[in-house]
DNA sequence: ACCTGAACACCGTTCAAGT
DNA sequence: ACCTGAACACCGTTCAAGT
C-alpha cells in the first residue's frame, strides 16, 4: 500500500530559499535542504532528479510572481516595455543572490516565456516585423541579464568604480568613472534601456 | 637557503586552461590542476591564495588577448565601437567554457578595463557629456555581456526556440520564434548592438 | 511507493612536518 | 622559502535495505 507522498515541489523551492535566505547561495546543498524540511538527504531525490531541478523549482518560483498583465495600451508601447522591463527587474533585485541562478536557468523558466509573451505583443503592435522583432526581444533580454547582473556584481557605486577612476594610466575610462556618482542605480539602468528603446524605435514610424 | 619558484602565475593559468579544455570548467578543481603541474595540491597556495584567484588568472590570461588598439579614426564612431565590441566576443567566444568564469570575475579584470579605455575614448569624442558617457559606457557593457550568455547558454538557434514556437498559448511569443530561422548568430547580436548604437548616436549630434 | 543510512568519489583548505 | 601529505569538514549521488 503506497504512502502518500508527504512534500509538493512548492514546499521544498520554499525550504531551499529558507536555507538561501539564510545561508547564503553557498549554503545551498541537497543536505541543507533535507534538514531544513526534516527528512533524510535522500528523500529529495523522490521529488527531483538532482541538484539542478531544485534550483530550477527555485527560480521559478521566483519568477512566477512576476506580473505579466499586458501593460494599458493608452500608453506608448516604449512605455510598457519599460513597465514590464522594471517588473522583471524589482523581482529579481530583491532575492540578489539568486541572480546566478536565475542566469544559469533562465532559458528553462516557463515564468520567463509568459513574461515575453505581451513583449513580443508589443513590438508587433510598434510596427516591428518577423525579423525586427527576433532581434529587438533578444537584444532586450540581452541587456536586462546583462544589466541586472552588472548593477548586483560591479554596481557603479561600488568600490570597483573608484578603483578605475584612478588609474591615470586609463585617461578616458577614468575621467568617466569619475562622473558614476552623478548616475543613480535607476537612472543608470533606465537610462540604457531608453537607448536601446530609442534605438529600436528608430526602425519603426510608430517613434 | 630558499629554493628558487619553480613556477609562474602563468605557468598556472596555462596549466588551469589545459584542464579546462580537457574535462570542462567541471573538471577545474586545485587538485586536477596540481596534477597537470604535477606539483601536490598544497603547493599552489604558494602561489595563490585560493581558488578564486587561480580562476582570476585564467580569465586574465584569456581577456589579455584582446586587442585594445584603438581603431583607425578615419571610420565613424560607431564602426569602431562596433569593431572594440566585436573582438572582446571573438575572444570570449572561442573560449565559451570559460563564459561563467568571466562572468563572475569581469569586474576584476585589468584587461577589461584596458579594453575599455578607447570606448570611452570614443564616446566622448561622439559628443558625449560625463554623464551621458557613464550611461552609455555601462549599457554597452551590460549588452555585451547579457548578448554573449544568451549566445552561448540559449542560443537563437538552439531547442529553446523551438519549444518556444510550439507553445499555442503564447502567440506572439511563438510566432516571433518561428521567425528566429531567419537570423544568424552574427545577424543576432550586430543586429542589437546597432540598436542601441542607434539609441547612444540619437542623444549626440554626430550621428 | 516512500524513505533511510551507509558508502563512494569527490571538493577546498588548514596544519604540522620535511628539505 | 618552498613543497608535501595527512586530515577536516564538506559536497552530490548510488545502492541496498527497511516499512
Amino acid at each position: 500500500m503506497p504512502r502518500p507522498r508527504s512534500l509538493t515541489s512548492d514546499q521544498l523551492a520554499t525550504a531551499a530559499l529558507a536555507v538561501i535566505d539564510r545561508d547564503g547561495l553557498a549554503g545551498l546543498s541537497m543536505r541543507a535542504v533535507a534538514q531544513e524540511i526534516g527528512m533524510s538527504t535522500m528523500g529529495l531525490y523522490r521529488y527531483v532528479d538532482d541538484r539542478g531541478e531544485l534550483e530550477q523549482l527555485v527560480i521559478d518560483r521566483v519568477l512566477d510572481t512576476v506580473d505579466t498583465m499586458p501593460p494599458d495600451k493608452g500608453r506608448p508601447w516604449y512605455e510598457r516595455i519599460e513597465i514590464m522591463v522594471e517588473r522583471l527587474r524589482h523581482v529579481v533585485s530583491s532575492h540578489p543572490w539568486l541572480v546566478p541562478l536565475i542566469i544559469a536557468h533562465r532559458h528553462r523558466s516557463v515564468a520567463i516565456m509568459r513574461w515575453s509573451e505581451p513583449l513580443a505583443a508589443i513590438l508587433a503592435e510598434a510596427g516591428l516585423d518577423g525579423r525586427e522583432r527576433v532581434i529587438a526581444l533578444r537584444s532586450l533580454l540581452a541587456y536586462v541579464v546583462g544589466a541586472i547582473q552588472l548593477e548586483q556584481l560591479g554596481p557603479l557605486a561600488g568600490a570597483g568604480t573608484q578603483v578605475i577612476a584612478d588609474r591615470a594610466e586609463l585617461p578616458y575610462l577614468s575621467e568617466t568613472a569619475r562622473h558614476a556618482h552623478d548616475v543613480t542605480t535607476d537612472e543608470e539602468f533606465r537610462g540604457g534601456l531608453a537607448l536601446l528603446l530609442r534605438g529600436i524605435g528608430g526602425s519603426t514610424d510608430a517613434r
